[in-house]
DNA sequence: TCAATCTTTTTTCTCGAGATTTTTAGATCG
DNA sequence: CGATCTAAAAATCTCGAGAAAAAAGATTGA
């Protein structure tokens, strides 16, 4: 695994060993719900899934623990990590502690690179909500690209703050977002006016208002939680094997 | 590995495999310095060391990348994680946003039970500090005692948050200004009063005044970053083996 | 019928050895 | 003398099989 220090953004890195690999395909499956919350992982089927052996496969998994996807539990192996609307609350609000800390460093500390980094990041992400409201072909992979991108933005804009440990655990917790998103939502139309908020954000971020950057971020970031509120009250109900 | 979900404070699990020992070992040496910042970790040297095989040394390897204090990189093996001042400044910053935010919380929402915690735990911390002031026999033994119950302590006062995130990147990042205290500090008598620092701490606390008690927790924990800022100036210099 | 105990099956954990890659050391050439 | 290339050595990564533990199923007795 090339340089696995603090964690990096997704997919930046080539798999370079079998267990990168295994564990960012695994990742991936997690967070799209192919595993679905609180299954239980068996070494011995995975590894015939990803190809790869067993001892591989349990260092994947072990370094699924590092990103709070997966559980172990000693001589009882491994589970997907299980969720609940009271941890994505956490998350959330935690989330929100640190991004707008974050947004806050690099506001007051950016330059004019970081300056045209979030102007680039902003304007792929227009493009892609322009091609997801123009067209209502639903098609997947403009969501994917759509959702890529949104990270990228929202990477970007904290990308000045020299706090490392910020982004370290803001990766963490967006990746923890993110697959309630996906598990919840269910590839359903990317709700709400989501360009308009984004476009407040860029405005008040390049005219360098702090305050209003950051309520506008932490109302962006709420608006998530009001979405997977209302989901079916059965929702969270343990949907593990065994 | 008991329960390895989101990090527990240390020793608070009994080892249930050989991963999970070799693991809690091998962190302990690399707080206390044993194994220094920047060192390479040799599989084949260390299997040895710890009495295990080589696959379950690589598992608790992965493990520590968790806490962030080994890095690993792809087909070049491990590495103690580097230290800065940089980097402890980062970690002390992080800290205080943590920890003032999780003791806003406690204070909110602590109940009686939450209270009495943190009357024994600061009691138990009293004692110690008392113990290390009395003689001026510097035992290891007390030194060490009072590490665990400062921590007790600490972990007490915020014992009432309902963040679990919030705990467990507090637990690391406590985890990390504890290496760089027991590597820079070296066995020096615990600095300053810190006992007066402790008592208004707890006063505050128990008083719900919530501004004064995080704004003395923060000049507490920005006093642990004056002590290694006074460091040599040569002393983050790596002395990694090649 | 139910609970407790024993047996069987499954799964996890652990180890050592082979295949690959990186690193080191030596040799060759400009 | 330094740089580049080549070969040997060391270290990492990977796999499958055996030991240990947990889970599932069967049996017995009240």
């Amino acid at each position: 695994m090339s340089e696995v220090a603090l964690t990096q953004p997704p997919e930046a890195v080539e798999p370079r060993t079998l267990v990168e690999g295994a564990y960012q395909r695994l990742r991936r499956d997690i967070i799209e719900g192919v595993h679905p919350p609180g299954e239980k992982l068996r070494v011995e089927h995975l590894k015939d899934q990803y190809d790869v052996g067993a001892g591989t496969l349990r260092e994947a998994l072990l370094l699924l623990v590092t990103d709070a996807l997966v559980v172990a539990q000693g001589q009882r192996g491994f589970r997907v990590a299980p969720i609940s609307l009271q941890d994505f609350e956490d998350i959330t609000r935690t989330r929100i502690l640190l991004e707008t800390e974050a947004l806050r460093q690099s506001i007051a500390l950016g330059g004019e690179d970081w300056e045209a980094s979030v102007v680039a990041a902003f304007h792929r992400l227009s493009r892609a909500e322009q091609k997801l409201g123009d067209s209502e072909d639903y098609a997947q992979a403009a969501s994917d690209d759509w959702e890529k991108r949104n990270r990228s933005f929202h990477d970007a804009l904290i990308s000045a703050s020299p706090s490392r440990w910020i982004r370290h655990f803001q990766n963490i917790l967006y990746q923890q977002s993110e697959r309630y998103r996906r598990i919840s939502l269910f590839r359903k139309p990317v709700p709400r006016d989501v360009h308009a908020e984004h476009l407040a954000l860029f405005n008040a971020t390049l005219a360098r208002d702090t305050s209003r950057a950051t309520a506008i971020l932490t109302e962006h970031i709420l608006r998530t939680l009001e979405s997977v509120r209302h989901m079916p009250a059965d929702f969270f109900s343990t949907r593990s094997k065994r």
